[in-house]
DNA sequence: CAAACCAATTGCATTTTGCAATCAGTTGCA
DNA sequence: TGCAACTGATTGCAAAATGCAATTGGTTTG
């Protein structure tokens, strides 16, 4: 699973680096979950990955350019991984697969809620979640409030929704 | 290889669907080079798939509800392979991938030419591409004169750059 | 009538995946 | 201090997927 040049068409290159069914996971977790460690990914994703192919996942992911990882300053043996720009360049290709993935794939309504507002704020607000991934990952400043970014806002729409379908929960319903 | 639902997240089902390394280049080919029978996919593809798998995932992308296939008039074992709406829905998506590729992968530039044309065209191009897909694959009616299709575009400029790398080789270099 | 072509299928070795158990070191708490 | 829980992984193993070559039964072409 490591990069074969089949051939040099763009497409086919992409492939290769994550035409498996892994790895663009481990990125949307990072990139809507904003999950840093090792844990976070191995217990938060609902797919259910198993720690020996995350391992090896993040290993490639960092090899390919896409993550970097450093050690978390408040816990010796915590490692924090980062997107890279090249990773951060994936949101518009997240944005329309979910959208694509609404229209003609049996997804759930709590999961494919952030897709749809994704979808409807369109390219400025891609960019505007770009430039926040940007400010958390690579250190870039940023002039945005925390309470006003745009991962806040697919949070709210999404425990609006649990919150709609499961009146009696209460408000601590997060997955 | 067939769908799990390990979620209904929307970007985990696409993934379930052409998560792997040769769905989608078989789309591409079927999109982007117009083929529409196994061998043409078969011997066409600069990736050299299989036979077995090239026949394991037409049946599959047919159960997915991306392809058709029927029997063609001209040679009685002869078998059509059509897109449906659901494949010809991707073009943007595939146009996205293209232009990342482009930018963050070591792609050549005899097979980037088409996906730098078709980001250039923007969703404008890829709508009329869609339509031409639609024409060839669903019998949409079209107005669009056989001469002036994007796919025309593209070949045109790929066979450009061919032309202009290898000036030797006349016009029939065609991959 | 033979050679080439058609869409697959079969057999088999290699590789990848998924799962569970385990590892050594670190931290929090009593 | 002692011990459980947690950290990012690693190992072993069975099952599944992949890649390759050969083959199949039928059709068309020269």
């Amino acid at each position: 699973m490591r990069i074969d040049r089949r051939s040099g068409c763009p497409i086919n290159l992409s492939l290769e680096v994550f035409g498996d069914r892994w790895s663009l996971i481990i990125l949307r977790d990072m990139i809507f979950g904003g999950k840093r460690h090792f844990r976070d990914l191995l217990n938060g994703s609902l797919e259910g990955i198993a720690s020996n192919i995350l391992a090896d996942r993040l290993k490639r992911l960092m090899e390919l350019g896409m993550l970097t990882r450093a050690d978390d300053p408040t816990h010796k043996q915590k490692a924090i991984y980062s997107l890279t720009e090249m990773a951060i360049a994936l949101v518009p290709i997240l944005a329309h697969l979910g959208a694509w993935g609404r229209v003609w794939l049996p997804v759930s309504e709590e999961l494919s809620i952030r897709a749809e507002l994704l979808e409807k704020g369109g390219p400025p607000m891609w960019d505007r979640f770009m430039d926040e991934l940007r400010h958390e990952h690579l250190g870039t400043p940023s002039d945005t409030p925390p309470d006003a970014t745009v991962r806040a806002t697919l949070q709210a729409g999404y425990e609006a929704v649990v919150a709609r379908k499961a009146p009696g929960a209460g408000c601590d319903a997060v997955a």
